[in-house]
RNA sequence: GUGCCUGUAGUUCAAUGGUAGAACGCAGCUCUGUGGCAGCUGUCACGUGGGUCCGAUUCCCAUCAGGCACCCCA
């Protein structure tokens, strides 16, 4: 690949994405979306470092986190890259936790890490965005119900309408299991159950047999993972079940408020519904769960989760924080949007116009640029010495709307040479009349394109 | 971490036991103040190491890299 010994490789690590100049302008054109749209809730921004000590970031470990850690020493120190959000949450309420009002709802979007292996979709270093709400001893059952609505408004500013919000409660699972005397293995069955749409009713059915469930009891579980029906229907069905178990019942209770007040929030029916299969893998959500779907694209999976936890810093706190929070795996996200064709990047740049002085006295040109950056136009100016054509042909590739040239012929005339590179006219104008002609015709393209998935 | 598949220009793909072509891209020209089209010219590759062979990009082994499935998850 390389033929110069002396030079070395230009490459990066697999399972790491980077991106060229228009995908970028596009993933951040969606990562801005996503946090305006947090931020319209209410919810505080938060960054933490990177690398954590490995003992904070590992107080819990735990099977998959240990095996998937980037772990390093510098010194004397044992470090670690953070592989959520989570976990460097739970550490900062924790410390801070004389100095926040809770409940405590922030934001976080930033990059984590898994050495994992790499594969479709799946990157050892990609963004999450969360929010969480963290509540001190308690938190309303409300705003789990929030949750959905920001998921919706955000998904919708991200430029879909067909998703579905599915939403579940873990003590309806837990309970129900234990009722059927299958309590031990709840963990292992609520893994399989979760992986029903991937593997299969009978795979499921004899992961269930393997984990010692009686065949009764497997058809049980399969029954009842299947009700069906709208919210109403799913939760009556619930309700008539005969099955006495007080955290069953809770369960059941939870979500039908979580289900009524997701609808007086405003969140539309077709948007959310009750999935009894979905449990996600982690083990520390305890209550209300949630997974959204694109209704188009099942494939690319679950593209936001995250639930009810009871405790979020018992590790390094007596305090009770209870939270519940969720996550979009936005390089995932983006990765597969981008791979299926549903998005497709616009522009290389950020620039509106293209200042290209054709003079050897830039002052004029330079001025120009100055009045249209002063009325809000990002502005770029092409410096160097070409030909015409290949400045043209620069603004053209970068996908730059306009561009002004400003000769001799401009400079004594007192205008500015304007093109319109969507049309090829070009027109002699003042600066001032440039700016208001660009305006007008980025805020009429601007109407249909403000988010980056309108497709 | 387990299993399977694949490594040829910047990219996507060909061909061949006698050292390789195309398309797109990129640079330039046709075209000295105007991009997209067209024509021409140029640019760039057999992942690495070993083995078999007169000779290996081709066959074999190893290694590295990439992809896929499992596991797990965003």
């Amino acid at each position: 690949m390389n033929n110069n010994p002396s030079k070395v490789t230009p490459r990066i690590l697999s399972g790491f994405m980077e991106l060229l100049p228009a995908d970028q302008m596009l993933f951040n054109g969606m990562l801005g979306v996503i946090q305006k749209s947090y931020e319209r809730f209410g919810f505080i921004p938060l960054d933490t470092p990177v690398i954590e000590l490995a003992e904070v970031l590992l107080a819990k470990a735990g099977g998959e986190t240990e095996k998937q850690i980037y772990r390093f020493t510098k010194g004397d120190s044992d470090l670690a890259l953070r592989f959520d959000l989570t976990v460097p949450l739970a550490r900062y309420v924790a410390q801070h936790y004389p100095d926040l009002a809770f409940p405590f709802r922030r934001y976080h979007i930033g990059k984590v890490f898994r050495g994992e292996r790499p594969q479709r979709g799946r990157f050892r270093e990609f963004y999450q965005c969360d929010i969480d709400i963290i509540g001190d001893g308690a938190l309303s059952l409300l705003n789990d119900a929030e949750i959905p609505s920001v998921i919706y408004a955000t998904f919708t500013a991200l430029g879909f309408s067909r998703f579905t919000i599915k939403i579940n409660n873990r003590k309806i699972l837990n309970g129900f299991f234990e009722s059927l005397g299958l309590a031990s293995q709840a963990a292992d069955i609520l893994r399989s159950v979760d992986r029903l749409e991937k593997a299969g009713q009978e795979a499921v059915q004899q992961e269930l047999a393997g984990l010692g469930a009686p065949p009764n009891a497997a058809r049980e579980v399969l029954a009842f993972i299947g009700l069906t029906g709208d919210t109403a229907a799913i939760l009556s069905q619930l309700k008539q079940m005969q099955i006495s178990n007080g955290t069953f019942h809770t369960g059941v209770d939870e979500l039908e408020k979580v289900i009524s007040y997701v609808s007086a929030l405003g969140v539309p029916g077709q948007n959310y519904a009750i999935d009894l299969t979905i449990a996600r893998g982690l083990d520390y959500y305890t209550g209300t769960v949630y997974e959204t779907v694109l209704n188009d694209y099942p494939g690319i999976g679950s593209v936001c989760s995250g639930g009810r936890y009871d405790d979020l810093a018992g590790y390094y706190t007596n305090k009770q924080l209870p939270g519940v929070g969720i996550s979009i795996g936005l390089t995932r996200l983006f990765y597969q949007l981008r791979e299926a064709g549903i998005i497709t990047p616009k522009s290389a740049t950020p620039a509106i116009v293209l200042v290209i002085p054709q003079t050897s006295d830039l002052r004029v040109p330079l001025q120009a640029a100055t009045e249209l950056r002063e009325g809000g136009i990002p502005t770029a100016v092409y410096f160097d010495d070409a030909k015409l054509k290949k400045k043209v042909t620069y603004a053209s590739r970068l996908g730059i709307p306009f561009i002004i040239v400003i000769g001799d012929d401009e400079v004594a005339g007192g205008y500015v040479s304007l093109k319109d590179m969507s049309t090829g006219q070009t027109s002699n104008v003042s600066t001032k009349e440039a700016i208001s002609l660009i305006r007008a015709k980025e805020s009429a393209n601007n109407g249909s394109s403000t988010d980056p998935v309108s497709a």
